[in-house]
DNA sequence: GGCCTGACTTTAG
DNA sequence: GCTAAAGCCAGGC
């Protein structure tokens, strides 16, 4: 898989986000076939995440925590987004992440 | 080519 | 809760 294809998966599973619901950089990585790229997803993000088509405030760490809130103009950007959503924040963490956590290998079929 | 950094994860203490 | 370390790989110097 080449830098371009793996850019693309990328986006394409943030897409697939359900409103509501949050997965991890991790999680995505893995979906995609590179479980080891973590931190290359979240590169791929801070260069995307002003693209509306792109849901990046939905892509945390894996532990909920929004760890990439710095990449966002505002600090608290990220957070309201994922409120406004019905995902309850507190600390820069998602309240009852468990069932928020959003797994893409279980949609992706 | 080496070295450092980064929206990461996991294990260990 | 915390820090540390090891893995991973692209990009900048």
């Amino acid at each position: 898989m080449t830098r371009d294809e793996f850019i693309e998966a990328v986006h394409e599973v943030v897409k697939m986000i359900p409103s509501g619901r949050a997965t991890s950089y991790g999680l995505i990585a893995k979906a995609i076939g590179c479980p080891t790229m973590q931190r290359k997803v979240g590169k791929v993000l801070s260069t995307t995440h002003s693209s509306l088509d792109i849901p990046a405030h939905r892509v945390v760490n894996s532990q909920g925590i929004l760890s990439g809130r710095a990449a966002f103009s505002n600090l608290n950007e990220m957070q309201e987004r994922l409120e406004s959503e019905g995902i309850v924040v507190v600390n820069n963490k998602i309240k009852n992440w468990k069932s928020v956590c959003w797994n893409p290998l279980e949609e992706i079929y």
